[in-house]
RNA sequence: GCUCCCAUCGUCUAGAGGCCCAGGACACAGCCCUCUCAAGGCUGGUACGAGGGUUCGAAUCCCUCUGGGAGCGCCA
């Protein structure tokens, strides 16, 4: 039997983190058994799903490169079939027609909160004959009112429920509309799915699908419930935890396959590796090492992931991202390498975001000098030092590479009898304006011999007033 | 209230009866390396929620409690 999952998000919010982490597991269940991975949008709530959430579904989806074998289907455009089956379920008794009032299931619903019992449809219209007079009745599906259901779940084990506290539930709205959980039964059935991977909040919605899926004559799948995630306090996810689109993560600067990799390790873990290209995570996946228990999100270590995966990769591949955050930041990038910054910064930032403000000087000049190392630096004693500094580097003339600079400050450091730190400190403060750069060498280098220079003079002044 | 789920360092986790007076990772502290900052290396502290069983032996199995979470919609 091919392995058949499905990623079925509605688009009521924004597709945020958690549900990320549950495309991911769907789709390296996939990919490790060489299955098919659905994409099927819920979008029966015609109230609160938006476009603009649809869109964020399949742009994250495309970002993250978790992109499905079939699909994007739209419930909406399935109401056809949906209410071909409801018409079946009349037929054959599975379903029933209630024209129980809204206000009268309230009370009902209140007397029983009341009596301390779970509140439920207690099936009065179960055996009506004749429709109500001006009511336009919805739908209910006939639970069997004897037995037990169980979820073989290949995370948790078998869980059993009564059948007993299964109520009778809508699946047809008087608008005409049918709902969610029959939503569901019927395209997990017509789709083929045979691993429905999802959220455990989902635990308490499967009995009720199973025997819908029963009704109508189906093998119900095999059904993993993944744990939630939680925010770095340990409460919900909410908007205040970041719990926004995973475009955000873009704008973030953090690499779709460092993401995928933090996301991977909340609740599924592979002995004690942390680190996994996606082409390892597809490979070493698998349902029977997720773990059960929520999880809370850690930034640190998502940042710390980004920063791992970012130096495994060459500046090179980075490059294009990183053009990318600049640019959305309007920053300049004139004709400095990108490449080669991002190459000797790539172990400096977390993320491309942080990259790009360690890399800010190299655009343009520095406007005023940090105060704390301009007074170290810069200053009367150092002055000397920049002045024979800018005079080896300027003789480089069209030598200018790393690998010359370096070697011209190794022999004036012998000549001065200092080290290189009393040398390169200078320097870099004249260039980049502040203490910190990356290694002296490969600064200069990639400002290039007269941008360089020219902010060695400015510097030289600067020290020499000061 | 009822039903269901969960429970190892602050956080993510390893652990499927002896290999565990509990290992790795993030974070934190110290040291080393060093032209700054990083990266890297080394060292350190902190965890099996509680109580009962079962067993020669339990973080691992069973029960109870406690604590957290989810569901109980003409939401998904």
């Amino acid at each position: 039997m091919t392995v058949r999952t499905r990623f079925a998000p509605s688009p009521t919010g924004m597709l945020h983190i958690g549900g990320v982490r549950t495309a991911l597991f769907c789709w390296l269940y996939a990919r490790r058994h060489g299955g098919t991975f659905i994409l099927r949008v819920e979008d029966t709530d015609r109230e609160r799903s938006t476009d603009a959430a649809v869109q964020v579904i399949l742009d994250g989806m495309a970002w993250l490169g978790l992109t499905p074998d079939e699909g994007p289907f739209y419930q909406t455009k399935r109401y056809d079939r949906y209410h071909a089956v409801i018409g079946q379920l009349l037929q054959n008794g599975h379903a029933y027609q209630c024209y129980c009032s809204k206000t009268e299931l309230e009370e009902l619903r209140a007397g029983q909160m009341a009596r301390k019992e779970k509140p439920r449809y207690d099936g009065r219209c179960r055996h009506r004959t004749e429709p109500l007079a001006g009511v336009t009745p919805v739908v209910r599906f006939r639970n069997p009112d004897e037995g037990q259901v169980v979820v073989n779940d290949i995370v948790h084990g078998p869980i059993v429920f009564d059948s007993q506290e299964l109520d009778d539930l809508i699946i047809l709205r008087s608008d005409g509309n049918p709902t969610y959980n029959f939503c569901v039964a019927v395209d997990d059935w017509d789709m083929g799915i045979t691993h429905v991977i999802r959220g455990d909040d989902h635990i308490n919605n499967t009995p009720r699908q199973i025997n819908m899926l029963r009704a109508m004559g189906a093998t119900p799948p095999v059904y993993a419930h993944l744990p939630m995630i939680l925010g770095p306090d340990g409460t919900k996810l909410s908007k205040r935890h970041g719990a926004v689109s995973v475009l955000e993560y873009e704008s973030a600067g953090f690499l779709p396959e460092a993401l995928l990799n933090y996301l991977g390790r909340l609740g599924w873990s592979h002995g004690d590796q942390e680190l996994f290209t996606i082409e390892e995570l597809v490979q070493f996946f698998d349902l029977d090492a997720v773990n059960k228990s929520a999880s809370a999100l850690n930034p640190d270590k998502l940042a710390w992931t980004n920063q791992q995966h970012m130096m495994r990769r060459s500046g090179a591949e980075l490059a294009p991202r990183f053009a990318w955050v600049l640019a959305q930041r309007g920053i300049e990038t004139g004709s400095i390498d990108l490449a080669a910054v991002a190459e000797c910064l790539k172990e400096r930032a977390k993320t491309l975001v942080e990259m790009a403000d360690g890399a800010a000087f190299f655009f343009a000049d520095p406007t005023e000098y940090e105060a704390k190392a301009a007074s170290k630096h810069l200053n009367a004693e150092t002055a000397p030092v920049l002045v024979a500094a800018r005079a080896a580097l300027a003789a480089l003339e069209g030598a200018w590479t790393a690998a010359a600079v370096h070697a011209v400050l190794e022999s004036l450091v012998v000549i001065l009898g200092v080290g290189l730190g009393k040398v390169a400190q200078p320097l870099r403060v004249s260039v980049a304006g502040s203490g910190v750069s990356p290694p002296i060498d490969a600064t200069l280098a990639i400002l290039g011999a007269a941008v360089a220079l020219r902010r060695i003079d400015r510097a030289i002044q600067y020290a020499q007033a000061n």
